[in-house]
DNA sequence: CAATGCTTTCAGGCATCGTTGAAATATGAC
DNA sequence: GTCATATTTCAACGATGCCTGAAAGCATTG
């Protein structure tokens, strides 16, 4: 499959994006082609000749893809190469995980407590108090998001 | 003020806990530092003095601090020379400005829907839902942590 | 088991960004 | 107005990280 001019010019605009955010470029186009690609799942190879990207550089950020849960390797039925594919619920996942970084925070705050200044001590604590939050309401919030986007997050077949 | 042990290593964990998602070391030391230091109130010359920065550095990112809300430039009464500080508010502001962020998301979802694929459209229309979700629900837990968290607001005074 | 094609690894080149030190500018004190 | 001090700007150095191209490693096919 070739890419189409409308095609590339999404590619871009997501590239673009989250290049902006500090993303490493062949990161985000890979990104955002494996959003519209057809079929959805691709071989590194294919990636590589549809993105004008190397090898090696596809291997690598392909590899933090998968490391970060966006991406997942299929073996597609008749086919025994590998390929790969935005993971059904990728979105979702990043907002998941988002937890994690908040408890983190969380610690940040309190690993203060020893050394919390007299002069406005809500410097530190209100990060702590951010975090018990955003600790609180998240796991509500990801169970409505859940419930609202996708009553039944079923496994994609091929 | 000089620094003592148990400053020193805090400002040290803050700065490796954001120098891990890429932020530059004296950014984030700055922001530690300005969390703990007393009186919260501080010279650029000060803030290089006890960091063991140059002058430069400090100018440079504590302009992006400034300019990304977190700290602001003060007049305290009686000593005429500029001092910054820990803007009070400063880590519930960066929690509000996440809806643009999430507004973005949407955008660079509803951008693909001229070339949805056939195949697995959800790869791109669960963003765009996402962002939706996330743009109706933010507004609403601001406000309850805004309520929670700090009852008034009110401006710190020197 | 040979051949083919795909993937991984890695050294080197390139670009970007952070930091410094010094010079220029601005600000406040006298 | 002059001096002293604080801040900003900027060229240059250094470090970090991305990307490539080539070589090595796997795996599938005939």
């Amino acid at each position: 499959m070739t890419m189409t001019e409308a095609q590339h010019a999404y590619v871009d605009r997501v590239a673009t994006f989250f290049t902006m955010f500090g993303s490493a470029r062949a990161w985000a186009e890979i990104l955002g082609w494996l959003m519209i690609c057809e079929p959805a799942e691709r071989t590194q190879a294919e990636i590589a000749a549809d993105l004008g990207l190397s090898a090696g550089t596809v291997s690598t950020q392909l590899r933090t893809h998968v490391q970060l849960g966006m991406v997942e390797q299929v073996r597609v039925r008749g086919d025994r190469t590998q390929r790969y594919r935005l993971r059904s619920g990728a979105w979702y996942g990043v907002m998941a995980s988002e937890l994690e970084r908040i408890r983190a925070l969380g610690d940040l705050a309190r690993a203060g407590d020893d050394i919390l200044p007299r002069d406005r001590p809500e410097r530190v604590t209100e990060l702590g108090d951010l975090a018990d939050f955003f600790a609180r309401e998240w796991p509500p919030l990801m169970e409505r998001m859940a419930a609202e986007l996708d009553p039944s997050p079923s496994e994609t077949r091929i």
